[in-house]
DNA sequence: CTACCGATTATCT
DNA sequence: GATAATCGGTAGT
């Protein structure tokens, strides 16, 4: 199952919240320091949000000027700013049967560029480094300038590659909604050592 | 350990 | 005018 364009990203939203887990999103980054660095993680935990199916998500009202890329092509980045002062990332993915949907990016192992990374977000421990769609995004550089960007390129300032394949993985309720709890479509890397 | 609260603004009703 | 796919700090158990 590798990353091969669109059609990995043409499946059922949740399909692809699963699929996604264990993949590296890559930020090239410029840290001011004249040269660009890799900044990246190894994605551990992912949301599904659909469309019509489901009201805890953002297109479940149809499209707005903040959606609409949910209802574009697949395999892009959908970045929106929440609480004033946070970005979430998702990556668009639906089957054909479905006119939008996206994966929440909630959590990453932090593979590449750590130190910078760290310093920059004035984080101390490495374990609350990229722990949360919040965190995640200010460690990565990641704002609605991406909004929109294709995740498909590796050389593209951001985009995802293959990484490693996840020993276990669980599905709980989403976090941080109120509606469609019953649904469980939030999926991370059980974590045993 | 858990619970609550404030920050701060784009977005939608 | 109200809300929000969050976070970090502080207070309480």
């Amino acid at each position: 199952m590798g990353l091969s364009g669109p059609a990995f990203y043409s499946k059922s939203t949740n399909e692809v919240a699963r699929d996604l887990l264990g993949k590296k999103l890559v930020r090239i980054f410029d840290d001011g320091s004249g040269k660009l660095i890799r900044l990246s993680g190894i994605i551990s935990e992912t949301e599904a949000y659909g469309s019509k199916d489901d009201p805890a998500s953002h297109a479940f009202n149809g499209m707005t000027n903040r959606n609409s890329v949910m209802f574009g092509d697949v395999g892009k980045a959908y970045v929106y700013f929440i609480y004033g002062l946070h970005h979430c990332m998702n990556v668009t993915a639906h089957s054909p049967a479905h006119d939008a949907g996206a994966v929440l990016i909630r959590s990453l192992i932090p593979k590449e560029g750590i130190s910078s990374m760290m310093s920059r977000c004035n984080v101390q421990n490495i374990l609350n480094l990229t722990n949360g769609p919040g965190k995640l995004t200010r460690a990565l550089g990641i704002n609605r300038s991406h909004n929109g960007l294709s995740l498909s390129d590796r050389k593209s300032l951001l985009h995802i590659e293959d990484g490693i394949k996840p020993d276990k993985v669980v599905s709980t309720a989403r976090i941080g909604i109120s509606r469609a709890r019953e649904k469980h479509w939030r999926y991370l890397i059980v974590d045993h050592r």
